[in-house]
DNA sequence: ATATTTAATCTACATTGTAGAAAATATATA
DNA sequence: TATATATTTTCTACAATGTAGATTAAATAT
């Protein structure tokens, strides 16, 4: 299989996610930047299952934090994103960019249900 | 569950396809579109069972063309997008979009891990 | 010690992505 | 009119990604 493969959907999200977080980038904050920017809801399980993955695919590198709790709790694993995942987000968005290109999807046909006007 | 739900990343691609190609929107086409636009290659299977899911799922309706190929062959199936299917891509661009927010990417860290240079 | 808090791991299953062979259906031609 | 050929879709099976909730781990507070 000579074509590099595309990551998905919810991959491509959390990458941001760790991207726009910067230092402070480990499971609770990214599920909650994710549900403020995104208004998508993932359960604690979905979450850290595709942040693994991602890890073990090389886009993402995890390193433990010390206990710096306020309160109390276990240590936060901090993500960052690797070069690799870098280019994955750049190709994903390469083919989204190409793809959307010339579409004015807001206009009235969107309404028009059933139809194949446009 | 009261959070709808994303569309898979080939989902939104193939929306997206159906879109651009507008009254020619059919299999083949499709997927050459696909190739050319976004270098992803899918096989022949893969695309007509997203295709066929899709439709299911309500967000690209099909209809069969009549026979009108040049040299034979068996009748076409053109696709076009429903009103959900249009929402279900604004709701998925919309979110890339809030994610992507204020990154630059393409800037020096890009490069700075060994080897991804482009 | 024991409760409480914070965060990650584990286990299991559903949905989406992928592939290639097979089938369907038309035209061309011997 | 059989048979080859072309075009496109359907079928079957499996891999990768998405999802959830219970459990475990590890710290601080009482």
């Amino acid at each position: 299989m000579t074509q590099e493969k595309f990551i998905g959907e919810l991959e491509q999200m959390l990458l941001l996610c760790v991207l726009q977080l910067k230092a402070d980038a480990y499971g609770t904050q990214i599920r909650s930047f994710l549900a403020e920017k995104a208004k998508r809801d993932l359960s604690i399980g979905a979450l850290y299952t595709t942040l693994e993955r991602l890890e073990q695919k090389g886009l993402l590198s995890g390193r433990l934090g010390e206990a710096t709790a306020e309160r109390g709790g276990r240590a936060k694993k901090y993500y960052s994103v690797t070069g690799e995942g870098r280019l994955a987000l750049q190709r994903s968005k390469a083919a989204l960019e190409q793809l959307w290109q010339g579409l004015a999807l807001l206009q009235a046909p969107l309404f028009s249900q059933g139809g194949f006007a446009e």
